[in-house]
RNA sequence: GCCGGUGUGGCGGAAUUGGCAGACGCGCUGGACUCAAAAUCCAGUGCCCGUUGAGGGCGUAUCGGUUCGACCCCGAUCACCGGUACCA
């Protein structure tokens, strides 16, 4: 009979739940291996066929280190606040837990559809009370270290939606539903000091086995850069005194600096303004603060910018440099206010040509009437800097601002404070009451969580707060002694219950503690972590953020939290674009599933190449991948749906060398997540089985155990026709023998200048000078030297001889 | 623009350390089985020359280099993918 791939699956997975077959074993006698994904949104659109790549490939590492005698947590959950539930609540008026839940049922049943071995029992959900309760928990610990703080940010406002909205949303300054305006418009906001890490961060990328292109964003996304800070004093025009400074990466430059440029909206912009100055100063502010941040940057080629009135003195030659105002310069990075020296760089230099700016050389070198020079040579017009190259002349200048205390080495990074709040009814609560004293206290620890108040009566509150703060009854709060407070409506962004999910599954019912200190210190950190590069810079920095605070409050045991980490690539559909609805590519696993049964989809997500390339969809290749099951069933098992009669205990040793070859190549393979080759060799077995009469019945269950982390259903089924009673799952992983690779004869080939004239077929252990004999005399080899001179010959024993004539 | 990555048959891809390019699968061709078809099994399949055979020439994006020998190392160029966006 064919196999029935319906049955059969359904057969398995039902007995695997009823075993409760992955639960995580803790036997203190054997290692542990914590085997993670990234756990997914649950949306309504339900799974599709990129989810499970990722899935399948720790799923086989699960499972072959479950056979390999590990502990092996190999949890999953639920990342389910999040914006699409709050949009479907606001829009028919729903509870969105309640929409959340039936999502969550829908990602579970696909899930199980495909066979994956998680412990269940370990099941976490980020908007459940029990598991915020220590996402609230972790910020209150860095509020109480000064780490969470509030502070006035511009949001994106739409006043006729009454909401905040995210900057995903707003297309050409429109809200993307309904095209309403947009405006920024600062508001309290909570942020997490993510840079006060920036340095650590950035350190311990080095700890981790990750690959190359992702520590290469992280690092590109902190952007360290090192420099000087150098203070100009403002010569003022009515006898007030100001001074400020400037952030620089090229401190000797200084004496080409020309002008000053600050953001607009720098503090100092208005005070030092001259009266002149102050309508067009003004009108330039107006005209950027209704350009999005976008916008700014976007506009790039074309400078724009005011002239304050204002001076400074160059500190270095006492130069007299106007101070001008423009939207090239970030009033969030440095300080908000840069030296300008348009002839070593291209922006300044763009600006100064627009605005007839001085450009003064102080590097020889380049053509400054063309461009700006920015490479290295020595310096001029520069006093006690002439002469010198870059690193010097910059060591030596920091040395003289430091010495007469203008300025001093200064290390700058990129990355920006984590702007924390939403305001969003579906996220965690962030556990803060503001009192009408001015005080603000955090929810005492004691009283978490801080419960999200059901309603089905999301509405914009108008203000800008939360749909939150229209529940009056949650929000007002009054003290012991009647003192009067509110609650702080804003809530928490999906990043934050994603940001250590992965401690919670290691003691994920504990009510005390955010996990046993010993669990953890058995666990941490996580062996493997799949998921997608999208993931790369926000999400795993957060959590790497988070981990390594929590590491400084004695809470986990490691500074990092995910030893190695691996990117899944994106399954294209079959027209190699992406996937999505409107090109009508998408393929929904549930049909692949009831067609061709999760195997074969595990097979063939895993066979069609590299874990980590992005490759199209392809219906005959996924059919490909159910051919090899069928033929891997068909190869044991009869028509009458019984063992083959092939199967023997009597080993006639014809499939020796292939078998022990295949275990080892399949066993390195998966270990090293090259599942397409590994595959690829289970294949070579099976071709090489069908051409013998007897199959080892040592060998037909060694082949079983190396499929079953890709097919683990079909595997279980044969496993069972075998006559194993006991289950599959912790059955020994099969070991080889190294007599069996080694073969006594080697194939050597014989190359003339190079090019291959000859194999020759010798002894392992022949030596150099045989072999050189043989195959300087062999036939075709002789019409290639024949009449020539032998200039050289390399014999590399057993493996190539390569004659060089003339 | 900058940073990172990739480029191999008709297609997906393989090649561990600089040593047989194209494993394995798909597709295609031929054969067996069948009244026939499907399924299955077997064989062939980089391109070109050679009637066949033996064999030969070319071939890993392009151009050049290092080497006895290069898909692999180096330099330049092109294309595509990902990240980033005036970060001083």
């Amino acid at each position: 009979m064919t196999y029935n791939h319906t049955v059969v699956e359904k057969k398995w997975q039902h007995r695997w739940q009823q075993d409760h077959e992955f639960k995580t074993t803790e036997d203190k006698n054997k290692k542990n291996y914590y085997a993670l994904d990234m756990f997914p949104y649950p949306s309504g659109q339900g799974l599709h066929v990129g989810h499970p790549e990722g899935y399948t490939a720790t799923d086989i590492t699960a499972r072959m280190k479950r056979a390999q005698g590990y502990n092996v947590l190999h949890p999953m959950g639920w990342d389910a606040f999040g914006l699409p539930a709050e949009q479907y609540a606001l829009q028919t008026g729903h509870e969105p837990g309640k929409f959340t839940a039936e999502n969550v049922a829908n990602f579970k049943r696909q899930i199980n559809s495909l066979g994956f071995s998680y412990d269940w029992d370990r099941e976490i959900n980020t908007t459940d009370p029990n598991y915020y309760k220590w996402t609230q928990w972790i910020f209150e610990q860095m509020y109480k270290k000064g780490l969470a703080y509030e502070a006035e940010v511009a949001v994106n406002w739409s006043p006729d939606l009454g909401t905040v909205v995210a900057n995903e949303e707003v297309i050409d300054g429109k809200t993307e539903r309904g095209g309403f305006p947009v405006y920024r418009k600062p508001m309290r906001q909570w942020m997490l000091k993510i840079t006060a890490y920036a340095q650590r961060l950035i350190d311990d990328l080095d700890l981790v086995d990750w690959p190359e292109n992702i520590k290469e964003m992280q690092r590109n996304w902190i952007g360290r850069s090192e420099g000087a800070e150098i203070n100009f004093d403002v010569v003022g025009t009515d006898g007030q005194k100001h001074s400020f400074p400037v952030f620089t990466t090229r401190p000797d430059t200084l004496f080409g600096a020309s002008y000053i440029v600050m953001a607009p909206e720098h503090d100092l912009v208005d005070q030092i303004t001259t009266p002149e100055q102050q309508a067009a100063v003004a009108a330039y502010k107006e005209e950027i603060s209704h350009k999005s941040d976008l916008e700014r940057t976007d506009l790039a080629k074309d400078k724009t910018g005011v002239f304050t009135g204002a001076y400074v003195m160059n500190p270095a030659n006492g130069e007299k440099l106007p101070i001008w105002i423009s939207d090239y310069v970030l009033v969030s990075y440095g300080t908000g206010a840069i030296m300008a020296v348009p002839a070593h760089d291209t922006r300044d230099y763009e600006f100064a040509q627009k605005f007839n700016l001085p450009i003064k050389p102080v590097l020889a070198g380049g053509n400054i009437e063309k461009e700006a020079f920015t490479g290295d040579g020595k310096h001029i017009n520069s006093d006690f800097l002439d002469g010198l190259t870059k690193e010097a002349a910059i060591n030596k200048m920091i040395e003289w601002l430091e010495a007469k205390q203008i300025g001093t080495k200064k290390v700058n990074y990129k990355l920006r404070d984590w702007l924390f709040s939403r305001q969003r009814y579906w996220g965690e609560p962030i556990p803060v009451i503001h009192w009408e004293d001015g005080e603000t206290t955090l929810v005492p620890e004691d009283q978490l969580p801080l419960r999200l108040p059901k309603t089905d009566d999301i509405k914009p509150s108008g203000t800008g707060e939360s749909p939150l703060a229209n529940l009056t009854d949650w929000v007002n709060v009054v003290d012991e002694n009647g003192r009067k407070g509110r609650r702080e409506t804003n809530t928490m962004p999906q990043w934050a219950g994603s940001s250590w999910y992965y401690l919670r599954f290691i003691d994920p019912h504990n009510s005390e503690k955010i996990a046993d200190p010993d669990k953890l210190k058995d666990w941490l950190p996580v062996d493997l972590y799949i998921g997608g590069a999208e993931h790369a810079t926000l999400h795993l920095l957060y959590a790497r953020f988070w981990h390594k605070f929590l590491y400084d409050l004695g809470v986990v045991p490691t500074p990092e939290p995910f030893q190695k980490l691996y990117n899944q690539g994106m399954i294209l559909g079959n027209n190699h674009e992406k996937m999505s609805k409107s090109k009508g590519n998408v393929v929904n696993p549930d049909e692949v599933v009831e067609q061709y049964g999760a195997d074969t989809l595990r097979v063939y997500e895993m066979f069609m190449g590299p874990l980590d390339a992005s490759i199209a969809w392809s219906e005959d290749g996924l059919a490909g991948s159910r051919r090899f099951l069928d033929r891997v069933w068909r190869l044991f098992i009869d028509d009458e749906d019984q063992l083959r009669d092939r199967i023997t205990t009597i080993n006639d040793h014809r499939l020796d060398k292939i078998y022990n070859q295949t275990v080892k190549k399949v066993t390195d393979d998966f270990e090293a997540l090259h599942f397409n080759t590994g595959i690829s060799q289970l294949m070579v077995f099976v071709n090489e089985a069908y051409k013998v009469d007897a199959l080892p019945v040592e060998y037909v269950e060694g082949f079983v155990k190396l499929l079953a982390p890709i097919a683990p259903h079909m595997m279980a089924e044969i496993w069972e026709k075998l006559g194993h009673a006991e289950t599959l799952t912790y059955a020994a992983w099969p070991t080889y023998d190294e007599k069996f690779l080694v073969d006594d004869t080697v194939e050597v080939i014989v190359q003339v200048n190079g090019k291959l004239r000859a194999k020759l077929q010798v002894a392992k252990d022949i030596d150099k000078d045989t072999l050189q004999d043989l195959a300087l005399n062999d036939e075709n080899v002789l019409k290639f030297t024949e009449g020539k001179n032998i200039v050289k010959v390399i014999v590399v024993p057993g493996k190539i001889v390569n004659i060089v004539v003339k």
